[in-house]
DNA sequence: GTCTATATGGGGATAGAC
DNA sequence: GTCTATCCCCATATAGAC
């Protein structure tokens, strides 16, 4: 029988997954630990920081993970750009694996990282805002320069779409057998890995067709960082 | 002054797409849209059934829009299969314009939209389902004539990979200044059509990657029911 | 460290006067 | 239709015995 705290962690991940921070109360987490209401008070101190140590618990070795990736991708370029659909499948595959770890603790870690993208509260949104910074630093300049000519923010905004679409797998499975008429399911790892890496990576290759109007399609690879507005694109800053 | 009923649902729209269903407390909508607490009652029965007379009130009209979007396409194509990148733009223009309509009622539904995604429990999830259903069968079809010698299954993959990166505008916002250092924000929708649009069209374009093992690429849209494992969508319950 | 018992507050829902 | 007052339940958190 594992450690109380072990315990409580297990369950809290896998009780916020299904039903939300606020959906599973501490009553539901003790009892399906098998502990007392008590203890998590005891050992975590709140609710929320509860919540803190189940992501402080996972979240980290995940993007280690990922920038590790990255890490062998960059020294085995040696200097040149990495090959961009490898880059986009060491960004996607860590989390879309979160899905096929149904032994460990149930669907659980990554549902609940899914999830928390689009309900986290400024308060609990400060769990990963420095890991999603530094995530970001490093992908988005390994990005740039696997696509040249494309404008810093447009690569901003492409990997946004892509992490939306990576989460849709994490949080919003439901809705697959919906989509696909009941002929896809999220049984096949692999396959999805391979398709949600085609997806992005083709979605990060496509032609920047900013409202044809400003057209004259630009190619600066190295010029576009200057202090200058962008010329088609979207204003910055906020 | 109006209408009591309607200043609840402004209220609600708001407060759920804000804080959630759980966070958002009747007290605290009644308050908003000063009227007493009692009120929510009395016009809706329940806190439940307020949120899906919010749904109601919106989420029609809004796929009507995007079948009817589809509908011209069609008859303009007379038979023909329908440009893609004018498909995908049907399909996702109408859901990120929610996010360019503060006067009215706050950043609300869309907001609300891509929340419910994540984190409908199968009760809230009735409220959608068959919205969601027509909608995915007219356009997936669309979308498979409009790309011969694409896997129905791939199809229905893409197209759900393309929810979640449009979803991700409407409820994930908080991440971009962030993934983009600050340099993106939500102020030009035109712009950010545009590029959803091209992201989703490429992705759809994508070659099919399938793990190259069995490459022997798969062109039977009908045969991929057997035997294989359902499991559809994660328990979730509630 | 673990338990029972309880403090304290907020939640959704409703009864019944107006 | 609208209000006040209240019911009843469940939440988080803690005090204090073991």
């Amino acid at each position: 029988m594992r450690d109380t705290k072990e315990r409580i962690l297990d369950a809290a991940e896998s009780l916020f997954a299904e039903q939300g921070f606020d959906g599973a109360s501490l009553r539901a987490i003790t009892t399906a630990a098998g502990v007392n209401l008590a203890a998590v008070n005891y050992h975590f101190s709140s609710k929320e920081a509860l919540l803190q140590s189940v992501f402080a618990r996972k979240l980290a070795p995940l993007n280690r993970e990922r920038l590790a990736l990255l890490d062998a991708l960059e020294a085995e370029a040696a200097g040149a750009p990495v090959q961009l659909k490898r880059l986009v499948q060491a960004f996607l595959e860590p989390v879309v694996r979160l899905i096929e770890k149904p032994a460990e603790s149930g669907i659980s870690f990554g549902m609940l990282l899914g999830r928390m993208y689009t309900t986290s509260t400024p308060s609990t949104r400060n769990i990963f805002l420095d890991e999603i910074r530094v995530l970001a630093r490093r992908f988005s300049a390994a990005f740039q320069r696997s696509l040249p000519g494309l404008a810093f923010e447009e690569v901003a905004w492409r990997m946004f779409f892509g992490i939306g679409a990576m989460s849709q797998i994490l949080a919003a499975s439901w809705m697959l057998p919906i989509v696909s008429e009941g002929r896809a399911d999220v049984s096949d790892v692999d396959g999805i890995v391979d398709s949600l890496t085609s997806f992005v990576t083709a979605g990060l290759q496509a032609d920047p067709a900013r409202h044809s109007v400003c057209s004259g399609r630009r190619r600066f690879p190295e010029s576009r960082r200057g202090p200058r507005r962008r010329s088609g694109g979207r204003p910055e800053s906020s």
